[in-house]
RNA sequence: GGCCCGUUCGUCUAGCGGUUAGGACAUCGCCCUCUCAAGGCGGAGAUCACGGGUUCGAAUCCCGUACGGGCUACCA
């Protein structure tokens, strides 16, 4: 099997030929994790060869396409920074670009087939179709179409045609070829038996085109050389490269990619957890993470290199470093990554991602947030360097917003109630409320003078301490912690832990 | 049933006829340490799905088999 490089284009299109790539999605739902890696594939592609990124939408079934769901997609792909040059909102010398807009397209494409002899017209109905094809498939061997409606009498097929008979549109696939071949950018040659092709339906009875018809106009007509997309589709391109033939076009070079599973090895689904981008967003992923995460889910660099930019992706891209096998979608890899890019924003910034989270969890107003600006700012590095992901802020400092905290009784007697741990909160609010400074390192020089003095473990009173002033026995550092709430807050909450840390013989006989 | 695609540590991958099969996540241990992280160091983890060839030599090339997936729709 041959590899093919990119700069080496496997249909022989001149290397001067401007790419023109597009990612088509169905408006059937969100902005998914396949349609998404796709998507990011189709915009590096362009982006590396300098060529134009398409948006098409491909709503031609209007049962199951949403308006809603086209707003979806396109915040998705805002989202991940992915930029289209055509498609909504972006109109440019090809549109429309949604398919039920383009009706017109595709009636015309059919009468010049029709004109041609590529196309025929059928009048078996579907249920006959689908007995004789159990039939054929009992027997063994290939259950498609007999064509038999190709060999009809062109007299008596204007007859039928002009009663108004129902009928659907089918391609006269060319019986003289032994096989279509082609090769695909990613995975070599590849060759379909001529056999195995039916003449398959281009326009519905109702008159509607077909995917693997409509799909080929558009591509045809928008110019499109390049058609990425998913592996789904690989046993479609020998009917679709005949389609461009039958129209008279240039085939364009297909790129088939490999599929997301979920972590059982099975489709990816609701079951596997969020599968939209923006259930991602909106568990507290970072839009470069999940783009990230995403590039490499198939692709690699180098095979050593993890962190990819955006502008590294675009300036980059190969298609011939494509992975041929599906993979696995695995959340643990795309939590570190997401670590990884929350640990690399600046204070500033970090102060700015923080703050929604804040003010969604009604523990700030936005007016707050403004005035307590410095606050964020020094929070920030406490915070994003201990978090994966972005909903883990609000748990990890909500005791900085509050009036009091809530001490789990289990801990305050494990924690509070250990020996010396009274005494050592008694120690601290008398130190602390002697400081005539209130920052991090005053409050740490303070508080470590206090275990030798007291004769006791520094952990020992750094963790009463923690508890009494966060409530919890996990928190941002302590000192800083300190600072961060205030003397007066720090004060009232160690005062309040003295009152539960009573020497209790019962949690400790 | 027919046609097509795929198979390297648990996971993502590198590998293009000669490598101690490399890296990353996860995992384990140690160091650092006010908790948790982060970071540093180190460990374990892949008979390259299996069986035949070709070759001096195969994870890499060829043929089968098994398993998984896709298409076989008037879905996309």
């Amino acid at each position: 099997m041959s590899r093919t490089k990119d700069s080496t284009d496997p249909k022989g299109h001149p290397l001067s030929a401007p790419v023109r790539v597009r990612f088509a999605p169905s408006p059937t739902g969100h902005l998914h994790i396949g349609g998404a890696r796709t998507a990011i594939y189709n915009w590096a592609f362009a982006r590396r060869m300098g060529g134009t990124f398409i948006l098409r939408i491909d709503d031609t079934d209007p049962e199951r396409s949403t308006d809603e769901n086209v707003q979806a997609i396109l915040r998705g792909l805002r989202w991940l920074g992915l930029d289209w040059d055509e498609g909504p909102e972006a109109e440019g010398a090809h549109g429309s670009y949604f398919q039920t807009q383009r009706m017109g397209t595709y009636t015309d494409a059919l009468e010049s087939l029709r004109a041609s002899g590529h196309a025929y017209p059928c009048f078996c109905t579907a249920e006959v179709l689908e007995e004789r094809r159990q039939g054929a498939r009992t027997a063994g061997g290939f259950a498609g179409y007999d064509r038999r409606c190709r060999s009809l009498d062109p007299a008596v097929v204007a007859e039928r045609l002009a009663a108004g008979e129902p009928h659907v549109w089918r391609l006269a696939v060319p019986l003289d070829r032994e096989e279509v071949a082609f090769e695909d950018a990613i995975r070599g040659a590849m060759s379909f038996p001529q056999s195995a092709l039916d003449d398959f339906v281009l326009v519905r009875t109702d008159g509607t085109p077909t995917y693997n018809y409509a799909s080929v106009v558009d591509d045809a007509l928008m110019e499109i050389t390049h058609v990425i997309r998913g592996d789904d589709h690989l046993s479609n391109t020998p009917r679709q490269i005949l389609v461009f033939e039958a129209l008279g076009h240039e085939v364009p070079v297909f790129a088939h990619l490999p599929m997301i599973w979920g972590a059982d090895g099975k489709r990816l689904s609701k079951r596997h957890g969020a599968t939209s981008v923006e259930a991602y967003r909106d568990e507290g992923y970072l839009p470069q993470a999940v783009l990230n995460y995403l590039a490499l889910l198939g692709w690699s660099l180098d095979g050593e290199t993890t962190i990819v930019s955006r502008e590294m992706l675009a300036a980059s891209f190969a298609l011939d470093r494509v992975s041929h096998n599906p993979a696995i979608f695995d959340t643990e890899k795309l939590d570190w990554m997401n670590g990884v890019y929350i640990r690399e924003m600046t204070p500033d910034a970090f102060a700015d991602v923080m703050t929604p989270w804040l003010v969604d969890a009604a523990l700030l107003t936005m007016e707050d947030a403004a005035s307590q600006r410095d606050r964020l700012t020094v929070l920030a590095p406490l915070v994003s360097e201990r978090i994966k992901r972005l909903d883990e802020i609000v748990p990890m400092v909500s005791f900085l917003f509050i009036d009091a905290v809530e001490i789990d009784p289990a801990v305050a007697a494990k924690v509070l109630g250990a020996p010396g741990a009274r005494d050592g909160l008694a120690a601290a609010a008398q130190a602390l409320a002697a400081l005539r400074a209130f920052d991090a390192p005053v409050i740490e020089e303070a508080l470590r003078a206090l275990p030798e003095r007291l004769g006791m473990k520094a952990k020992v009173l750094f963790q009463a301490v923690r508890v009494a002033v966060t409530g919890a026995t996990v928190s941002p550092p302590l000192f800083e912690s300190i600072e961060l709430l205030g003397r007066e807050r720090t004060l009232a909450r160690l005062e309040a832990a003295l009152s539960i840390a009573v020497d209790d013989p019962a949690t400790h006989p």
